[in-house]
DNA sequence: ACGCGTTACTAACGCGAGTTAGTGATCAGC
DNA sequence: GCTGATCACTAACTCGCGTTAGTAACGCGT
């Protein structure tokens, strides 16, 4: 007996079997709304579908219906900070969630600055949207693509683009965590940024850190910020820097990661936390309250920041209008590694 | 002056604005060897294509030609373990150098265990393979995938599958860890699993515990082995749990994330890492050098993971064969939170 | 018997490419 | 001057499905 080569089955082979047309089976398939299909008719197409394991070809569907149902997510971030980035996981879950709530599915595009483009995912209609996390001031074929009016959504910082953006409310956050420290007494705080000052969200946490600084009517010393970079040893090398410099009775660090390099340079210079020093961080990574001690810190809302950024990317492929800019609030989370500054001893900087 | 409604251009544009057929704009397009076009000819081809700004249409390219260039990452972890996997983004970093290398595309269908299904990913043909993170035992669909005779690529534990698997060596890297800490003289080493038995690797790490304890002629106490799940949380209850048991002189907790718990722990029970008790992790993830001590730790090659299980993939969607069972290498970190085994004091346990 | 709706479908086109089988022109060789 | 081989291309079919426009059958009222 002769094998056959099976084929897999089309609409047209189920149609064959259920003795109807192409049309009804796709009509079926699509569950089609205000389509008269006597139940019979229906059944007899969806046991037709089973027994030949019928499954509509993707591409083609794409092809017919013009839409790939497909999201994009371009991850501009450089391999430092993908390692660094404790919190990508969940926010790519949160946007995979949203997508699959819309019907759609996640098309992952790491691409660190300068090692290719996207834009085909667009131009050849492989996804019907893109969101652009950490997009750079310099990104030509960012801006090309808004101008043509694909769907984008972009995560992080604002460029003076025309698309919708969300990120998390850095400059809030980071207020209320140095209004925080002041509330405790400290009138020397120091700072260290999470990132270069070239990323936006490092500026705005600074920004956020002298607001406080404004309203409490403590003057700004420059001599207090450092900067971070990312990772946990670019902390470490900013709080000797720093302490180099002077010794502040708290420090914001706007990052958990980078706070986590700052504590142990702490903890050899002979400094105890909170006691000689309290240390805020920013981000609120599952292991900050492990920390020694359990780091204060201001958390991000991680998951519905992916979410957020799907829901918004679905609605404008759908074509309904989108806040410009949309900010998710963050939350100061209190534990250990801050306290009242303490009675001053003798001996200054 | 009526404004066209400008449709994307189609490869039959190209054609009539190059004056041939759609034929050779498809030659020209895909740089198909083997067929003689004159120079010239082809430069009017890609003129025309670029004056027009020609993209072909992905969905057509993948119906006609029968590949969608797309390979499916699956993760099958639970929300409690995405958050803790400090690794994930670098393993999905390897994947996504592999498919690019290969000229595919990655799409990310998370999927926790009884929240939807995969198979129609390659059933419908929106991916040519699949690659499965964490599969469980009881997973069906994915036996009948691999009956079917679909491309796949476990990642983590096989179960009976036929289906080539990449996984960290995880016997071989706690075996090290473990002898490394008998060589430092410990014998009462306490073992604290990364997660519940049910997961492989867990399984696999406590086998390789088993081993240098074996290998040494340290009888097996299974008063000493507590499991940990995931969380930094599950770590300072798990070794809670062993201290009101007995006091180990070492500890290997199969898990960075878990460790950082079991240290908080220790520091609260008044012992001083390494001198009362030496800790090895698992994991190396890059805060663990950040610890307080600094943890000594199996280094996992996380972004080879990903990448190694991407090219397998590709090879077998191009009908190579490959490795049944893929075993990467760890490493053995050493840093501060290990140490010779004290002086014998007064009073045991 | 005729007209007029419904009901329950189907024929056929189009989506945008890849690809096979051919075709006409040119040219070398004798 | 004819044959046969290259060269440079093209017509037409195919992939699998969505969808519009249309039609056959049937029922119902007059």
């Amino acid at each position: 007996m002769v094998q056959q080569p099976r084929r897999r089955p089309t609409s047209a082979d189920v149609a064959a079997r259920a003795g109807v047309s192409r049309t009804t089976v796709s009509f079926v398939i699509n569950r089609r709304a205000g389509s008269q299909i006597p139940a019979e008719t229906w059944q007899r197409v969806e046991t037709a579908a089973r027994e030949l394991g019928y499954h509509p070809h993707g591409a083609a569907r794409q092809l017919a219906a013009g839409r790939s149902l497909t999201l994009g997510l371009v991850l501009r971030q450089s391999a430092d900070q993908v390692v660094a980035d404790a919190l990508l996981a969940e926010t790519l879950f949160g946007l995979a969630a949203a997508a699959r709530a819309g019907g759609y599915r996640v098309l992952l595009e790491p691409l660190a600055p300068g090692d290719g483009t996207y834009a085909e995912l667009l131009r050849s209609q492989r996804t019907d949207g893109l969101i652009v996390s950490g997009p750079r001031a310099d990104d030509d074929e960012l801006v090309d693509l808004v101008r043509d009016g694909f769907p984008i959504v972009l995560q992080g910082s604002r460029l003076g683009l025309d698309a919708p953006s969300v990120d998390v409310d850095n400059r809030a956050g980071a207020h209320g965590a140095v209004a925080f420290l002041i509330g405790l007494g400290h009138r020397r705080i120091g700072c260290i940024t999470n990132a270069p000052l070239a990323y936006t969200a490092a500026t705005e946490r600074l920004a956020g850190y002298r607001d406080a600084l404004d309203e409490a009517g403590i003057a700004f010393d420059a001599q207090l910020v450092v900067e971070g970079s990312f990772v946990a040893a670019s902390g470490h090398a900013a709080m000797v820097t720093l302490l180099a410099r002077t010794r502040p009775t708290a420090v914001f660090v706007a990052s958990d990661v980078v706070a986590i390099g700052a504590m142990r340079a702490l903890r050899e210079a002979g400094l105890r936390i909170p006691r000689d020093v309290s240390v805020v961080g920013f981000d609120d990574i599952a292991l900050a309250e492990h920390f020694d001690p359990p780091l204060t810190t201001v958390r991000i809302p991680a998951h519905s920041l992916g979410e957020t950024a799907g829901q918004l990317l679905v609605e404008r492929i759908a074509g309904r209008p989108v806040a410009a800019r949309t900010l998710l609030p963050t939350q100061l989370v209190i534990r250990d590694s801050t306290g009242a500054v303490a009675a001053r001893r003798a001996g200054g900087p």
